[in-house]
DNA sequence: TATTTTACCATACAAATGTATGGTAAAATA
DNA sequence: TATTTTACCATACATTTGTATGGTAAAATA
């Protein structure tokens, strides 16, 4: 059995997901359904069965609405913090976890996004600080203009993506720093991820 | 027609409010009779056409678990009366339906924390802005220098705490507007809770 | 006092919702 | 190649859920 969610089941779980923090409930197997076009509920139940089998939800047999994710149980869960990323200067990303956030779960985070703790303020004037918690989806196609998490030369830097005809170019957002413009094919870099969420918590600094 | 909400309609309502904010979603109809007791439907019919008639709730007819909370609603998603957060002026949240002696019940709604939207800009020394999601924690006492939520004549502010000997003030992180000072045994004040967290979504903002 | 509101009940029905079973076809996997 | 998984369909059924109507009794109100 492959641990992998499928495409259409991701669609499906993101939907949930909205439905619960937007209309403040799950929606049932007929609003899923009509949703995604299907002519029959069965359908969805099986897209279920799966996403269930998986570990993603968790299903009350019987219940309307009876749909539970089991990754938003709790109002906070806590999350390893994989790294601290930086700010002017690249910074290496630890291999280990170097601290956990409890982060609340309206911070939606994909199941394969991970967290970095900023470090310096080349982020402010997108009002982003050091301190703050950065969650990293690493499966998506950064569009310009979007804040990615990239390696550069084993290093890692969080910058504002541009995309150009034969280059990349990663602007700051603060402007005491300069952009850095890369080649396309240059081997030394890597985008991680694009930056989708922010998370601070209001009682260690002083507001 | 008297607007008072009863007794027993204040026990259904909450115990809405609670299942809505600890499981997730609104119960049904049989849900709240099997709690409460009663052993047809149709008696918890008869009270939440109350609750609706003095505006408490809103029914979706035929939807299961169709019951929206018209408090909560104004609470978290602001209404036009918004000129004013934005303006920096205190924001309305409770229409005519609810009395200031209801107001502590509303505030001690969600069982831990909960959460509002921003609107406006009258935190943006704090780096808080229109969108933006901050949790607020109902049960903590206030010290100086953090945010709250509170109450001020049927309006809800957002403003920084600072307790002096005969007097409370609020402090705007906005310069452009003044500080509230109040009356430390001013009847018309409450505080809701001390702002722990803030969150924000990438992908709305034009970052 | 007469009327209305509140607070329950019973019964019946309709619609929404979840479940079960069996089928087809393409893609992935062993 | 054979098997499994994924992704749908159709149909039928059981249960949950919401709705409708009519009734009783106490309390509140005019």
């Amino acid at each position: 059995m492959s641990r992998e969610i499928t495409e259409i089941q991701k669609r499906i779980l993101n939907y949930i997901i909205d439905q619960r923090s937007g209309r403040g409930m799950p929606p049932t197997l007929a609003e899923i359904a009509e949703y995604f076009g299907y002519r029959n509920r069965a359908t969805v139940r099986q897209h279920l069965a799966a996403l269930e089998k998986k570990g993603f939800i968790k299903r009350d047999p019987g219940l309307s609405r009876g749909i539970r994710l089991t990754l938003e149980d709790k109002f906070f869960i806590p999350r390893p913090v994989l790294g601290e990323v930086a700010a002017g200067n690249p910074l290496t990303i630890y291999p280990d976890a170097i601290d956990t956030v409890e982060l609340p779960t309206i911070a939606r985070m994909p199941k394969d996004s991970f967290l970095l703790r900023v470090k310096g303020d080349s982020l402010k004037d997108a009002y982003i600080f050091g301190g703050d918690i950065v969650i990293v989806n690493p499966n998506l196609e950064p569009k310009n203009g979007q804040i990615v998490v990239a390696v550069l030369d084993d290093a890692a830097v969080v910058k504002k993506f541009y995309k150009k005809k034969n280059e990349i170019e990663l602007a700051p957002e603060n402007p005491e720093y300069k952009s850095i413009v890369i080649e396309k094919n240059y081997q030394r870099f890597k985008i991680i991820g694009v930056v989708v969420g922010m998370y601070r918590s209001m009682n260690k600094r002083a507001v």
